[in-house]
RNA sequence: GCCGAUGUGGCGGAAUGGUAGACGCAACGGACUUAAAAUCCGUUGGGCCGUAACAGGCCCGUGCCGGUUCGAGUCCGGCCAUCGGCACCA
C-alpha cells in the first residue's frame, strides 16, 4: 500500500549472466512462489495478529505464524490521486489503464520477492466495489456533527440549532486555498511544501475558492491526547503534537473607543496585558471593514490587495521585514483603560486564534518589530531574573508595572489576571490548536466523486443506496485549468434531474487510505464496509488501537496517520468500529539510499531494481540483505558488494548441506546425519535460537541474520552435521529468506523421516536455558578501569575466589607491587577491577 | 530561529554503565588450480618499543570540551557537524 517503504522502478532491462550461480536460487525461489499461490497458503480465517508493510512485516508475519498465530498480512494498492494520475498524463494514457498496468507489475514483483501476502485480501481503492464504502464513510462524516458536550460525533439529527449545515463535520466553505495552476488542482496545507505542490513541485498560490472541508480541528483535543497510549515512535508523536500546535491562553476582549464593536484577541501571555500598547488585526478580519476611519480607507484598500496578491511564501518570509497600515481607529486596553492604535498588518493571520492580536513590543519580537518600524510604544512588565535587558525579553520573569499582578511569577500573574478579566466579562481563559481544517476537494477526475448533488444552491448527499457514485468515463480527463472540475465536461452526467446537479469535484488521494486497513478484515463484504464480526474478530484487544504492527515511513507522520486516526475516530463515535484508534503499534522503515549515499532518483541514476538484484542473487539475498544493512528504522545506502555478501552466506548455508556429485548435480551431503549434536554444538544451536527470536521481538533483523552467519561459520567443515540442528536452524531462516529454507527441509525429508511436512507447517525452534550455562568464563582483570589480564575462572567461582584468583595473578602481582589496593570490585562472571 | 534524531575502523554496522569494533564488505597473505574464478584457512583501529624473524610489551582511540563513577561509546552539562520537521501560530 502507498510508497511506505522503498518503491524501486524498473529502468534497466534485466542483465544476463552467464556466471554459474553459487547456489541454483533462479529455480528454487519460482517453484515455491508457485506452490505457495496454488495452495493459497498464507490464507488467514481466523483471529490473531496481523501487520502490514514490505520484507519487515513478512518476515514478522511468517515468524507469527510458526508461533501458531494466524497472521493477517495484506496488500493492496491506493490507486486514486495525483501520482497516479500524473503518471498517466505522462503516459498519454487513461488511468485506469496506467493504474491496472502498474499494479500488475507491482503484484508481480512482490511474488517475486516472496511476499507471504494473503492475495485472497487484495484491495484496490479505485475499485467501485471498495470506494462505494469510501463514499459511504463520506456520507457518515457529512451527516454528523461534532457534539462540544459529549467530545465526539454524533448523528446531525441530534444537533438542536437551527442551521445544520453550520456544524456538520463535512461541509462548504469559501476559504483561501492553495491552487497550484500547473496541477489544475487546490491542495491541502500539508502538500504543500515550502510553497511548491509536493507532488511535482509547481508554485502554489493562494485564491479564494467553494470547496469542501472536513471538521478535523473538531477533533483537536481527541487526536493529541489519545496519541498518548499508541506504541509509536515518540518523534512520530512529537511530529503530530507540533501539528496539531496546541496553545494555553486567554482570549480578551478589547472595545473600541468609537462604536459598540469589540476586537477580540487570543495571547498565550495575557499577564503581559499591561505592556499592549497597540492592536493588530489580520488584514482579511471581517472588522476591519467596520472600525477603518474614512481617511485611512485608501491606504487600507491598497494594503488589503497587495496582501491578497502575496502567496502563502511569499507572506511568510520573514526577511522582508513587517508592514501594516493603520486604521485610524483606537481601542483601549481592559487593564488600564488607555487608549491604544488598531492596525492591520499581514503577519497576523486571519486563520489563527480570532485573526487578530494585542501587540506588545516589549516581550515579542515581532510586536517589538513592528513597534519600532512604526514607532509604536514599549513598555515593560516582565522582569527577567537575571540581568538580560527586559526589552525583547519573551521568557517568564517577574511582573511589573501592571498593578493587580505586580510582583508575580508570570505563572501566576496569568491565573491572576485572567481571573480578574473572567470576573468581569472582559476575557476567558482559551485554548487554540494550530491545526487547520482539511481541505478535501480536489478538481481532479481521478478521485471518489462525492456523494452529493446541489440545487437550489443548497447541498444534499445522496442515498446509499446509490453507492457507488462512478465517475463518467471522459476521454479528456485533463485539468481544466480554470479551477473548474474536469468531471463538469460530463454534463449528461452532471445532470442529476430537472432540478439538481451532481457535485464535480473528486476526494483526495488520502480518502481511500484512511480506512483500507478495515477494509482488509473483510475485503468481499457488500452489506457493510467492514463486517461487524470481523472487525471485533481482528481489532479488539486491551490496547486503545486496532492494527498491531503498522511498518512505514516518517513522511506519513502528519498526513495519512492523522487522517486515517481522524475518519477512525468518527466511525467509532458513531458505533462502526470497536476501537478510537487505528493504528496501535507504529515502526518506522527508514529510506534506502543509492550507492552514491543520495537519495534514489531517476536523474542521479542511482536507483537499485529489485528484478536485477534477484536475477543476479536471488530473492532471498535480496530480502536478507535489506535486512542485513542496518538497524531497520535507520537511512542507509545501499550496497552491491554487500548483497553479494549475503549471497555468499546463503551459498555457505546451501554447501552445509549439498554437496555436486560427479555429474554436477546438487545432492544431500553425506556428512547430514540423524545423529545428537555434541555439547558446543547444542550450545551454539541454542545460543541461536535465543538471539534470532528476541531479535526477530525487537525488530533487531540485522543482529539475527550476524547470528545465524556466526552459526553457519562454526559448521563449517566439521565431518558430522546433526540433522536436528540443521531442522531447527532452517526454521530461524525461513522468514528471512523462505525459498532457500523451503528447498533444503524438502531435501532433508527425501532422507529423513524425523520431521514431515513443509517448513511452514513447522513449529517455531524453542530455545532451552539450561543448554547455555558455560562451566568455565572467562574473567577480566582491570586495574584502575584498565584491561590488564584475563583469566578463566569455573561459572560458580565466589567473589572471594575471584578476588584472590585476581590479586595473585602473577602480571597483577607485578603491577601492584609497591602499591595498596585501595578497593577491590568484583562483578560476578565479569569482571575484578582493582583500585590502587 | 525553535523542536527532534544521529555522530564508533577504509565502508555498512555490533556492544543490560563492565574485554570497544561482533557479523559482513573491502584489502592483504596462504591453500587448492597449468592459470584464473569460485571455495577454504589466516591477518587487518592507530602509534610506539622489542626481535634476525617470531614471541612479547606499552600508549592512544567511539565528533569536540568538561563532569559523575572503581569503571563512560553508553549517564549529566556545554559546544560542533549532518539529517529531518516546524517556521511571523501571538
Amino acid at each position: 500500500m502507498h510508497d511506505r517503504i522503498l518503491v524501486f522502478e524498473s529502468l534497466r532491462s534485466s542483465m544476463s549472466s552467464d556466471r554459474r550461480k553459487p547456489y541454483p536460487f533462479d529455480q528454487i525461489e519460482p517453484k515455491w512462489q508457485a506452490i505457495w499461490d496454488e495452495r493459497q497458503l498464507f490464507h488467514a480465517p481466523n483471529p490473531g495478529e496481523k501487520g502490514e508493510g514490505y520484507t519487515a512485516t513478512d518476515i514478522v508475519a511468517r515468524y507469527k505464524r510458526m508461533r501458531g498465530f494466524n497472521v493477517l498480512h495484506p496488500m493492496g494498492w491506493d490507486a486514486f490521486g495525483l501520482p497516479a494520475e500524473q503518471y498517466a498524463i505522462k503516459s498519454g494514457q487513461h488511468p485506469a489503464v496506467t493504474t491496472r498496468e502498474n499494479v500488475a507489475k507491482f503484484k508481480r514483483q512482490l511474488k517475486r520477492i516472496g511476499f507471504s501476502y494473503d492475495w485472497q485480501r487484495e484491495i484496490n481503492t479505485t475499485d467501485p466495489r471498495y470506494y462505494k464504502w469510501t463514499q459511504w464513510i463520506f456520507l457518515q462524516i457529512y451527516n454528523s456533527w461534532f457534539n462540544p458536550q459529549t467530545k465526539q460525533a454524533e448523528p446531525i439529527s441530534t444537533y438542536g440549532g437551527t442551521d445544520p449545515d453550520s456544524v456538520r463535520l463535512a461541509y462548504v466553505a469559501d476559504v483561501p486555498v492553495n491552487w497550484c495552476p500547473e496541477l489544475g488542482t487546490v491542495l491541502a496545507n500539508e502538500e504543500v511544501v515550502d510553497g511548491k505542490s509536493e507532488v511535482g513541485g509547481f508554485p502554489v498560490v493562494r485564491r479564494p475558492m467553494r470547496q469542501w472541508m472536513l471538521r478535523i480541528t473538531a477533533y483537536a483535543e481527541r487526536l493529541l491526547d489519545e496519541l498518548e497510549k499508541l506504541d509509536w515512535p515518540e518523534g512520530i508523536k512529537l511530529l503530530q503534537r507540533n501539528w496539531i500546535g496546541r496553545s494555553e491562553g486567554a482570549e480578551i476582549d478589547f472595545k473600541i473607543d468609537k462604536g459598540d464593536h469589540e476586537i477580540c484577541v487570543f495571547t498565550t501571555r495575557p499577564d503581559t496585558l499591561y505592556g499592549g500598547t497597540f492592536l493588530v488585526l489580520a488584514p482579511e478580519h471581517s472588522l476591519v471593514d467596520l472600525i477603518v476611519a474614512e481617511e485611512q480607507w485608501p491606504a487600507i484598500r491598497e494594503y488589503r490587495e497587495r496582501t491578497a496578491r502575496k502567496s502563502e511564501f511569499e507572506r511568510a518570509d520573514l526577511s522582508k521585514g513587517k508592514t501594516g497600515v493603520f486604521t485610524g481607529a483606537y481601542a483601549i486596553n481592559p487593564a488600564n483603560n488607555e487608549r491604544i492604535p488598531i492596525w492591520i498588518a499581514d503577519y497576523v493571520l486571519v486563520g489563527y486564534g480570532t485573526g487578530a492580536i494585542g501587540g506588545v513590543p516589549a516581550h515579542d519580537e515581532r510586536d517589538l518589530e513592528f513597534a519600532k518600524k512604526f514607532d509604536l510604544p514599549i513598555v515593560v512588565v516582565v522582569q527577567p531574573a537575571d540581568d538580560k535587558p527586559a526589552i525583547g525579553f519573551t521568557g517568564e520573569g517577574i511582573a511589573v508595572n501592571s498593578p493587580i499582578i505586580d510582583g508575580l511569577t508570570s505563572v501566576e500573574a496569568k491565573k491572576q489576571i485572567t481571573a480578574w478579566l473572567e470576573e468581569r466579562g472582559l476575557g476567558k481563559r482559551a485554548i487554540n490548536y494550530k491545526l487547520r481544517d482539511w481541505l478535501f476537494s480536489r478538481q481532479r477526475y481521478w478521485g471518489e466523486p462525492f456523494p452529493i448533488i446541489w440545487e437550489n444552491g443548497k447541498h444534499h448527499s445522496l442515498g446509499e443506496n446509490e453507492l457507488p457514485i462512478v465517475p463518467p468515463p471522459l476521454d479528456d480527463y485533463k485539468p481544466t485549468g480554470t479551477g473548474e472540475p474536469p468531471l463538469a465536461k460530463a454534463k449528461e452526467w452532471v445532470r442529476y434531474s430537472n432540478k439538481a446537479v451532481r457535485e464535480t469535484n473528486t476526494m483526495p488521494q488520502w480518502a481511500g487510505s484512511c480506512w483500507y486497513y478495515l477494509r482488509f478484515c473483510d475485503p468481499h463484504n457488500d452489506q457493510r464496509f467492514v463486517g461487524k464480526e470481523a472487525e471485533r474478530y481482528w481489532m479488539s484487544g486491551p490496547k486503545p488501537g486496532s492494527v498491531d504492527l503498522y511498518v512505514g515511513g516518517t513522511e506519513h507522520a502528519v498526513l495519512h496517520l492523522l487522517y486515517a486516526r481522524f475518519w477512525h475516530k468518527v466511525l467509532f463515535d458513531l458505533g462502526y468500529v470497536s476501537k478510537p484508534e487505528p493504528f496501535q503499534r507504529l515502526v518506522n522503515q527508514g529510506i534506502i539510499l543509492g550507492e552514491d549515499n543520495q537519495k534514489m532518483s531517476k536523474s542521479r541514476g542511482n536507483i537499485v531494481n529489485p528484478d536485477d538484484v534477484i536475477d543476479q542473487h536471488g530473492a532471498d539475498a535480496f530480502r536478507c540483505y535489506e535486512m542485513f544493512m542496518g538497524p531497520l528504522e535507520q537511512m542507509k545506502p545501499w550496497s552491491m558488494r554487500g548483497v553479494e555478501g549475503v549471497a555468499r552466506f546463503l551459498a555457505r548455508v546451501w554447501r552445509l548441506l549439498m554437496t555436486e556429485n560427479q555429474a554436477g548435480a546438487w545432492e544431500l551431503s553425506g556428512k547430514v546425519k540423524n545423529v545428537e549434536p555434541d555439547k558446543a554444538q547444542q550450545k551454539m544451536l541454542h545460543a541461536t535460537i535465543k538471539k534470532v527470536t528476541q531479535d526477530i521481538e525487537s525488530f533487531s533483523f540485522n543482529t539475527a541474520i550476524s547470528q545465524m552467519m556466526i552459526f553457519v561459520n562454526a559448521f563449517t567443515n566439521v565431518d558430522t552435521i546433526p540433522v536436528s540442528a540443521m531442522r531447527s536452524f532452517l526454521g530461524l531462516l525461513n522468514p528471512f529468506s523462505p525459498h532457500i529454507a523451503s528447498e533444503l527441509w524438502e531435501k532433508l525429508n527425501a532422507k529423513f523421516s524425523d520431521a514431515p511436512g513443509d517448513i511452514t507447517e513447522q513449529r517455531w525452534p524453542i530455545y532451552d536455558e539450561r543448554l547455555l550455562v558455560e562451566d568455565e568464563i572467562e574473567i577480566v582483570i582491570q586495574i584502575n578501569g584498565k584491561l590488564r589480564d584475563r583469566m578463566k575462572m569455573p561459572m560458580l567461582a565466589t567473589e572471594e575466589e575471584l578476588e584472590s584468583a585476581a590479586l595473585s595473578n602473577p602480571k597483577i602481582q607485578d603491577r601492584i607491587a609497591g602499591k595498596t589496593v585501595r578497593k577491590v570490585i568484583v562483578v560476578p562472571k565479569k569482571l575484578i577491577n582493582i583500585v590502587v
